[in-house]
DNA sequence: ATTCTTGCAAACGGTTTGCACATAC
DNA sequence: GTATGTGCAAACCGTTTGCAAGAAT
């Protein structure tokens, strides 16, 4: 969440040319309170940019989310993913090769609630995703960063 | 996780015909540790059953989790969502419209982790994805409900 | 016999890609 | 002037759909 000046001191600190369209996407994402998706950020995009297009949306989205200048929200949303396993439990995401583990853990099955109604939000449940490395991407990572 | 006896039983009440790719699907899923994917659940079953197709694979799935047989661990998976917000945060997910807000909540930033090295799996952060219904939903819901 | 399910192929929709032109530096 | 980014259209790929044939009840 940066002004614009700050954005604009930070895509030249991380070798990102400063382009119009860039600008304009960063602000309408940051405008935006729902998390939109490429297609809705397109079409704000495009009352103050009528000419943009689609391509340069994803293509933009996806760079500023390499260098962490936002977060992709889905992490896991190119395919669907499926579990026999219908109790309460978590999940553990392998940031290189997205591989899904199990977490089964009691203690993380008695979370205070934020607030019972949030906002008027009423929550019925949560699952928490942990992030990290998994076994075999932790060994391919460490050889890669020895040599 | 039911067995193949309580999954025919199962299915017989919930007035779903028991046929053998739906019996083989639901035995692979519940076989693979990994959160397969529809395709991948297709190559296993194809070992088994060389001519089921695709569309079967796809359709038996989004069937079971309708009926809660099973568990869709990626709710958010058909688009890709962004986030100018790069402060760690939760969020909650409505049930039905899939809108996403926001949570800051700073006791839930202090989680302890499950294990320092969970099998072997370093964990680096998580997110919890709370669930729930919002409030316009919630009065959709209820004006259905009351009439 | 009736209803539900399957398999196929075609359609769909979100996303990516290749490439020529334009822009930032 | 060179490297980088944009726009367009076509390709891609995961998923859904319509429908005729087949299986479960």
């Amino acid at each position: 969440m940066l002004t614009m000046d700050e954005f604009i001191k930070t895509c030249r600190e991380k070798g990102l040319n400063v382009t119009y369209q860039r600008m304009v996407i960063y602000k309408s994402l940051m405008q935006s309170k729902n998390h939109p998706t490429a297609e809705e950020i397109y079409h704000m995009v495009r009352k103050e940019y009528p000419s943009i297009s689609l391509a340069t949306v994803y293509k933009t989205l996806e760079t500023f989310a390499e260098l962490k200048l936002i977060n992709k929200v889905t992490h896991l949303h190119d395919m669907a993913r499926y579990d026999a396993d219908t109790r309460p439990h978590h999940h553990m995401i392998c940031i290189y090769c997205k591989a899904v583990y199990d977490v089964h853990d009691e203690r993380l099955n008695r979370l205070p609630l934020p607030d019972v109604d949030y906002d008027g939000f009423q929550i019925t449940g949560y699952s928490i995703q942990f992030e990290g490395v998994c076994p075999a991407c932790s060994q391919k990572f460490q050889r890669k960063a020895s040599s």
